[in-house]
DNA sequence: ATAATGACGTCTC
DNA sequence: AGAGACGCCATTA
């Protein structure tokens, strides 16, 4: 059976170059729209021995999640630059270079006080 | 099976 | 605009 992070790679791979996918994006794209933590745990949990692109997979509205102590954050902007991505500050412009696939109306809800 | 964890997302202050 | 709090969920220990 295919596990999570399996699904989560293989959508992951499916984003072309020069654009970008948001964790919420994935998730919905693997069935869980909920589930955009995994995504990105996923993606730190894979290696370099798995062909993921994971530096197209950047928080909502663009932003990096990343620490921006962390070197990572300084290579997953680098590597997206390489492909063409433009960035605002530090985050990446995402009218333009969003993955348009996965894009919804975004049903959200969320809200913990919408039952109130 | 329960508790803890984590590269998220959205709301409030 | 920046920081804190809560919700959601699969994987691990």
């Amino acid at each position: 059976m295919e596990s999570f992070f399996e699904k989560v790679y293989r959508v992951v791979r499916t984003i072309p170059r020069g654009k970008v996918a948001t964790y919420g994006q994935v998730a919905r794209l693997v069935g869980r729209p909920h589930a955009a933590r995994m995504v990105g745990w996923a993606m730190s949990a894979s290696s370099p021995a798995r062909p993921v692109p994971w530096h197209r997979v950047v928080g909502a509205g663009g932003r990096l999640v990343i620490s921006k102590a962390v070197q990572y954050f300084q290579i997953q902007k680098g590597l997206l630059r390489q492909e063409g991505v433009e960035f605002r500050g530090d985050r990446v412009i995402m009218s333009q270079f969003q993955w348009e696939r996965g894009l919804r109306k975004a049903s959200r809800r969320c809200s913990k006080k919408a039952n109130a």
